[in-house]
DNA sequence: CATTTGACAGGAA
DNA sequence: CTTCCTGCCAAAT
């Protein structure tokens, strides 16, 4: 483990603390961070994202369940695959916050 | 210290 | 429903 800025240490935290088929807006994880307000650096962190194994930054979606993009595999297309094989209910491109989110 | 960037969110048209 | 603009934050340069 190299050594991590304070925020992104602690959103990569909560973000490996997701349960599988469950997921998280950038939102709630930036709150469990520590700033609600800063979901942006939260989707920079996860950019960065140092250690996929043990950051599930497919679990991380948008607001409204739907996602942005993802760094690994063939981007956005292997992150609902991979949340629709763990069990996250998806309707279209939109993950169901009301049924698939973590509750922190 | 100033500027730029980004996997966002919310609101307006 | 889609598209554009604004506000916000942390990290990098």
């Amino acid at each position: 483990m190299s050594y991590l800025r304070p925020f992104y240490a602690k959103v990569y935290a909560v973000v490996s603390k997701i349960p599988k088929g469950k997921v998280a807006t950038y939102q709630q994880v930036a709150r469990l961070a520590g700033n609600s307000k800063a979901f942006r650096a939260v989707g920079t962190a996860m950019k960065n994202n140092p250690d996929m194994k043990t950051i599930p930054c497919h679990r991380v979606v948008g607001s409204d369940g739907r996602m942005h993009g993802y760094s690994a595999g063939e981007g956005v297309n292997t992150k609902i695959t991979m949340l629709t094989d763990e069990g996250v209910t998806f309707v279209g491109d939109r993950v169901q916050l009301a049924i698939s989110q973590w509750k922190g």
